[in-house]
DNA sequence: ATTATTTGTTAAACCGATATAGTAAGATAT
DNA sequence: ATATCTTACTATATCGGTTTAACAAATAAT
């Protein structure tokens, strides 16, 4: 019946009020530093509430109050170097101001993040960020089912035709940089190893590429462009297949992210094609094992931790204001890494710095110096 | 007053229930597949579930219930590629039972990680994986914390003197096998680059250093380790100062982890030291870009993902059987994989396969044909 | 036919907080 | 002295579910 004489209760907001002497409205008021509350009582009932180490449960908090204090975050894929560090951006911005984050993950399946997103949505969460599948087929039907809910959003990548908070890179423009870099090198066949279509990253920087080739006259070819992935076997598969072929040869790589280029890297080395005398090869995240692969990868910077950060701070301004609704989309910097992956097309090393400025070309340093 | 004419207010049990003609018991029990509903009713309230589109508060189930179907997941690093992989682990297993994963982290400092837990402790999660910092001080005072709160616990490396369940990897004989196997080479000086000193792993691994060395009669001082860390960027310090200083050298290294290994191959090669004819170096953990180094990484492979999920299946048995508790402590195997940083100590090539049965020790192959 | 048991459903207490309306006591104004 | 306003606090409804005890109707046992 009553819970004194139970086993090792927790301690409750009732407990505290008993004990000072007072009702669990004050209880609950002092908790949240209302102002009405004389310094005496107040006093009080900290020392009774230290005294107990009474810790208020958060469940009963989100229910009266219907904030959970919570945050989802889903990404595409949870052991990605990308991902990983939005997450941790992520994480220390909310755990910074007393929120958890709750993960979700597609695990690049299309049913997965949509079931992650409901079972964050029934927990709660006060907001979501999301980094969307998006195929061509572009069932965005769980959009809506947020948007339904009225859960502020932000989204990792821009959608078409939705409107949203969104953060995020450069891609055409970086890949553009990376693509006209190649062509400055001499490099006129110059193929573009994908990523998965359900990306709008890797539909972006495919027109970036395509940019590039165009604006420099160059034949732009369905042919120039193979289909990869996201991890490292795509990327070796692929070279593997293009490489061992008899047909046309590019003599640059570019690819939708480091571990696709790393798998070419790989694949080229077995096949005794010469980096980078050969074939230049480039990456995009320049994750932070770019500096220490065999030929030191050159790549694109991408700053995912401040992107986690970023869009923790553009969710955190929608928390808690219901009125005005913010849409805002930040777009941050991604710059050319050059490193030794890089040559000539006649082979000859790709010296100095090129016409932009860049950061250090210097892979070893730079991968090996800093954490 | 009532909610009918709100805007867009959530559907509830109460909705549900009117619109089905039956009471929120009924209603519940459907949600909760109790047996003690008729077919014909359990399909109708079903019908208005579907009609409505309702989804159940969580929250307002957690309270009542007690269970929030959640835990709390509190690694050390959320960047780095061992935690990567576990997260991987224990988010799949929970989220194939419709369980929640909230994050927490402790990177790698101590009031972190308290503040982690009691934030999850706050939100009620059902259980918690926890990897603990445990410093030569050891200040566990969290630790009783959690079972203060009766909340089941999984430890992702042993504390001493606390009897809790455990899922570890065999530290100490695989540290073991890695130095006897480059003693097996012919290496007399070896060198162990420590990992930080709140770490259990590390102290475990330089046992299995100390353990080897001394049965193979070789002398142990403490000058044969080398204070460096965690990061690529530890690594590299450590090698260099020892590297460019005029003391005695290592002809081998075994590292407490592939980054610090990483990070001591860039500072070698810098310093013009040839892997792995003039030094021979190991790392741990056998992260997935170990076969695409510089020269391909010899390392001892853990199976992170599998912790995780075992972690998780662990946890998830103490779950709601609140009777016999168990304490269990699941130790999985930690193997080395040679590859080319490791020669003999002349400096000639290290040949096949060492005495007992080891994975495969193709780098390449391993490393760019595999996901 | 009467009692006992099973089956299907509901009323109401409860989980542990928040928040609103209300109140008693003391301060200020009239 | 009475009315008005603060100030400090409390009673109570509420959030949206679960769960227990109660109950009526249908079925089985005596």
């Amino acid at each position: 019946m009553n819970n004194q004489n139970r086993f090792k209760e927790k301690v409750t907001i009732d407990d505290v009020a008993r004990l000072a002497g007072v009702s669990k409205s004050t209880v609950s008021f002092v908790l949240n530093n209302r102002p009405s509350i004389s310094a005496a009582t107040r006093d009080r009932v900290r020392d009774v509430i230290r005294k107990l180490n009474y810790q208020p449960n958060q469940i009963a908090r989100s229910l009266s109050s219907r904030q959970t204090r919570s945050i989802g975050l889903v990404v595409k894929q949870i052991d990605n170097p990308y991902f990983t560090k939005i997450m941790r951006g992520v994480f220390e911005y909310f755990s910074g101001c007393g929120y958890t984050v709750l993960l979700g993950s597609s695990e690049l399946q299309p049913d997965r993040e949509k079931s992650s997103i409901e079972a964050l949505l029934r927990q709660r969460v006060d907001g979501l960020i999301l980094s969307p599948l998006q195929g061509s087929d572009a069932d965005m039907s769980h959009l809506s089912l947020i948007s339904q809910n009225q859960v502020p959003l932000v989204l990792l990548e821009k959608v078409a035709n939705v409107a949203a908070n969104v953060v995020d890179i450069r891609n055409e423009g970086a890949a553009c940089e990376a693509v006209s870099y190649l062509i400055g090198l001499g490099h006129r066949k110059i193929a573009y190893y994908s990523g998965p279509d359900y990306s709008m990253h890797n539909r972006e920087r495919l027109t970036g590429y395509r940019r590039a080739m165009m604006e420099h006259g160059l034949p732009f070819s369905a042919s120039g462009v193979r289909q990869a992935g996201v991890y490292l076997a795509d990327g070796y598969a692929a070279a593997k297949a293009q490489f061992s072929g008899s047909g046309e040869r590019p003599t640059a790589v570019f690819c939708f992210n480091d571990l696709v280029a790393i798998g070419v890297m790989n694949a080229l080395m077995e096949l005794g094609v010469h980096i980078p005398e050969d074939v230049s090869v480039i990456g995009f995240d320049d994750i932070e094992f770019c500096g220490s692969v065999r030929v030191p990868l050159s790549s694109i910077r991408v700053p995912a931790y401040e992107m986690g950060k970023a869009a923790a701070d553009l969710l955190m301004q929608q928390i808690g204001k219901t009125d005005s609704v913010i849409r805002k989309t930040v777009e941050l910097e991604a710059t050319l890494v050059p490193r030794a992956s890089c040559a000539r097309a006649d082979g000859r090393p790709a010296g100095g710095i090129p016409k932009k400025k860049h950061a250090s070309p210097d892979g070893l340093r730079t991968a090996g110096g800093m954490a």
